[in-house]
DNA sequence: TAGGTAATGTTATACAGTAACATCCGCGGT
DNA sequence: ACCGCGGATGTTACTGTATAACATTACCTA
C-alpha cells in the first residue's frame, strides 16, 4: 500500500470512528511513515519543529496517542517508540518483533497467539485487552 | 515462600552467578518485596532515601538491573515497573499479567506459550530474547 | 450569532534513566 | 603488612520521556 493509499485509508478510519485525520495528525503520521522502524516521540518532536517551526512534547504525544487508539501506529513499550501499522484495516492482533541490534522492527499477524494466550490467562480469570505483543531478540540478518 | 527462605534463594542464585546479594541489594529486594504489584524505581528510591538517609538514582537503578538481570526482579516495560519473580529458581518464561484497573500484578508460567511464540517467529528468522511478556488487561476482580 | 465541543497551543514541571568520574572495600599475591 | 586489582557504590550533572493545567482556536449547530 502506497502513502496516498495509506492516509486514505487512515482518514477513513478516522472518520469511521468519529473523528478526523486532521492536518496535524496527517504530518505526524506520515513522518512515522518516513521512518523504517521504531520511532521515538522526540524525533517526530524534532521533525514537527523543523516542518512547522514550533511543536512542544504534547502536541506530539496527542497526536501519537490518536493514531496508536486506532490501530494507525502501534506504542512498543520496550523501546518508548511508536511504529506503524501497515494493515489496521484487517482486525489483528500484532506481534512485533524489535530486534535489538539493528533497530529494525517487523510485523506479524498473532490472532492465533492470542487466541491461545487468553485461553492460558482465562484460568487465572484474567482478560487481555486487545493490544500488541512485542517480542525483542534479533532478526535474521543480525543473528551471529 | 517466606522471605527469609526468599533472600536465602536470592543469595544462593547470586553465587551461583559469581555474585553476591550485596547489602545494598539486598534491601532494594526486600524493598520490593514489600509492595503485592508493580514498583517504580523512583518509589524504590524515595523508600531507600527514608531507610539510608541518602540514595541517589543511580543506585537503585543498578540494583534493580542485577536484580532482574538474574530474575529475581522481572521489569515490566509497560509500566515503567519491576515486580519480583516468587519462583527464580525454576528455569521459566513468565507471563506477567497487569490489571489495568486495581495495579496488581500477577505471574504465570508460560514455557509453553514461549515456545509456541518461538515457533511462530521461527517463520519470519526472528530469535527472541528469553524475556518476560506482559500482557495488560483486568484481573478476575476487576473486570466489569 | 451565541454557545458548545474537539483540537491545538503554551508553559511548566514531573518522572525515568544514564554518563562520567570519584571513592571505597575486599581479596589474592608477594 | 602492603600493594594493586576489580567489583560495588557514591556523587554530580545531565539527557530523555511524558503529562498537568490552562489558554486559545476552529468549527459545527441550534
Amino acid at each position: 500500500m502506497d502513502t496516498q493509499h495509506y492516509l486514505q485509508a487512515a482518514e477513513r478510519l478516522c472518520a469511521a470512528n468519529g473523528g478526523k485525520l486532521t492536518e496535524l495528525r496527517r504530518q505526524v503520521l506520515e513522518l512515522v511513515l518516513g521512518y523504517p522502524g521504531v520511532v521515538k516521540a522526540y524525533q517526530v518532536l524534532a521533525d514537527l519543529q523543523r516542518d512547522r517551526g514550533a511543536a512542544a512534547p504534547p502536541t506530539v504525544y496527542r497526536a501519537l496517542d490518536y493514531l496508536a487508539q486506532y490501530g494507525m501506529l502501534h506504542r512498543v513499550d520496550a523501546l518508548n517508540g511508536y511504529i506503524v501499522c501497515h494493515h489496521f484495516e484487517c482486525s489483528h492482533q500484532a506481534l512485533i518483533l524489535a530486534c535489538e541490534q539493528c533497530g529494525g522492527v517487523e510485523e506479524l499477524d498473532a490472532d492465533a497467539t492470542f487466541q491461545s494466550l487468553s485461553q492460558t490467562t482465562a484460568r487465572a480469570g484474567f482478560v487481555p485487552r486487545a493490544q500488541s505483543l512485542v517480542l525483542t531478540g534479533s532478526c535474521k540478518h543480525c543473528h551471529s
